[in-house]
DNA sequence: CGTGGATTTGAATCACCTCAAAGGTCGTGG
DNA sequence: CCACGACCTTTGAGGTGATTCAAATCCACG
């Protein structure tokens, strides 16, 4: 369980990691700054903070001059159209940064919301820009860059592509990026809705639903609550070639 | 003519403007260097360089530190799939500045093809780096930002819409390009062909075809040559809303 | 234990795709 | 300068995968 468990570490919870032994430090904000520079850093934001499910991190407008380190948890980003209708733009785990696109002018562009329990670590980057460090703005920098290629990626699945390998590509990008932050590739919690996962994919819910009723048929993957086992990770891949 | 035209004007090409002079300079990587700094710059970074139409600027894996800056003309990215398909990840006009994916490991992770006769500056991030200049770290970083807040408002239009409003909004995205960078909103060249749109949309050429023809016998458009003129703006908006 | 949201399944419709073929346009070479 | 070929664009007809609408479970949470 504690290897598909997204959900708060009680320890964690009392004891805040500090950046220096944060699990993401290689890849967060503050990666490559010596202690006194890390002192620079606000001091709120040197430890994580705790959101229920549900709550809404930063909301599309406001201003904002932080990201957000996701130390458990995860979150949906979203834009509201002007009918009303809700369009999620990106989901985030765990050993994600969140809010990058909002540097650009201070301004949120998207609503965050957590889909779950999750703990986050906001850093103010105010103090860090007035200090001009070449190594945060050069972290900050390699963050996005490698988010743009995610992203062109990501696309190249929605784009041209039957909407099974739609969901599939979207599975195996979860696999994938549960690997690269040393959780199970095979077996992992999927905290969002089926109606999330079709409204970010474009498809309807009830495509979605039939898909995943398909692949559960051939014995690709199986699900319990919302727990998803991959049971043949090559034949998934071979699906979206 | 010379409002939607983006080929070489004669006089850039015999008299290289240098970066203080330049068109894009208050958003391309030096802005805001002291003239000392800019100093700094690859010496063959200050000057742009004409490339014929279909030329390759960098080619998809290949050692890449530099971004190109595009003075006049465009390109397109793509990608080769196991299939050998093309997938074309985006367009970029007069005044983007393309590669921004690459920095985070070095390597271009597209093709990158101009559409036609195209002036870009190769701005060479060695150096730049090595002498750790925060305002050069800052704007990549703004620009970067930028681009990911473009990318995801792309992606919506991609998303959950009609064939129709895809290529209206496409077509909208070029319009408010232009405008941002001076050139006429309702009247541009379209330099990528239907199928390259068809492609980049994930739409079958000929439905892209159907939706120009329907656009244009509502007299929302109208066409002549690669020439697009935009005769509504405000119906087309609405179309997307 | 009950309620409301989430998921699943079925049936009918429709938007877009595929296949096919006829114009157009552009570049090239005679 | 014109003619040819290659490619791009347009139009038509028919097929299909995804959507919509409807309704029956299933599940989480109070």
């Amino acid at each position: 369980m504690s290897q598909v468990n997204n959900t708060v570490d009680e320890m964690t919870m009392r004891t805040p990691i500090q950046c220096n032994q944060c699990s993401m430090q290689s890849i967060c904000v503050p990666a490559g700054l010596i202690p006194s520079d890390v002192e620079i850093l606000d001091k709120s934001s040197r430890e994580p903070h705790l959101y229920n499910k549900r709550s809404v991190v930063f909301s599309e407008g406001e201003a904002l001059n932080s990201v957000f380190a996701i130390k458990s948890g995860s979150v949906k980003c979203y834009t509201i159209d002007s009918n009303g209708k809700q369009q999620i733009t990106s989901f985030h785990m765990v050993g994600d940064i969140v809010g990058l696109e909002s540097l650009a002018n201070g301004n949120a562009s998207t609503y965050c919301e957590t889909l779950e329990t999750s703990m986050l670590c906001e850093i103010k980057l105010g103090k860090l820009f007035a200090q001009e460090l070449p190594k945060v703005e050069g972290n900050l920098m390699r963050l996005m860059s490698r988010r743009l290629g995610n992203n062109s990626k990501h696309y190249l699945n929605i784009v041209n592509t039957s909407a099974e390998q739609k969901v599939v590509s979207f599975l195996l990008s979860i696999s994938t990026h549960m690997q690269q932050h040393g959780l199970s590739r095979s077996e992992f919690r999927l905290p969002m809705t089926r109606t999330d996962i079709a409204n970010y994919l474009g498809l309807a819910v009830e495509t979605v639903s039939r898909i995943f009723t398909a692949l559960k048929e051939q014995e690709l993957i199986q699900t319990k609550q919302s727990i998803l086992t991959i049971n043949d990770l090559s034949a998934l891949e071979r699906r979206v070639a």
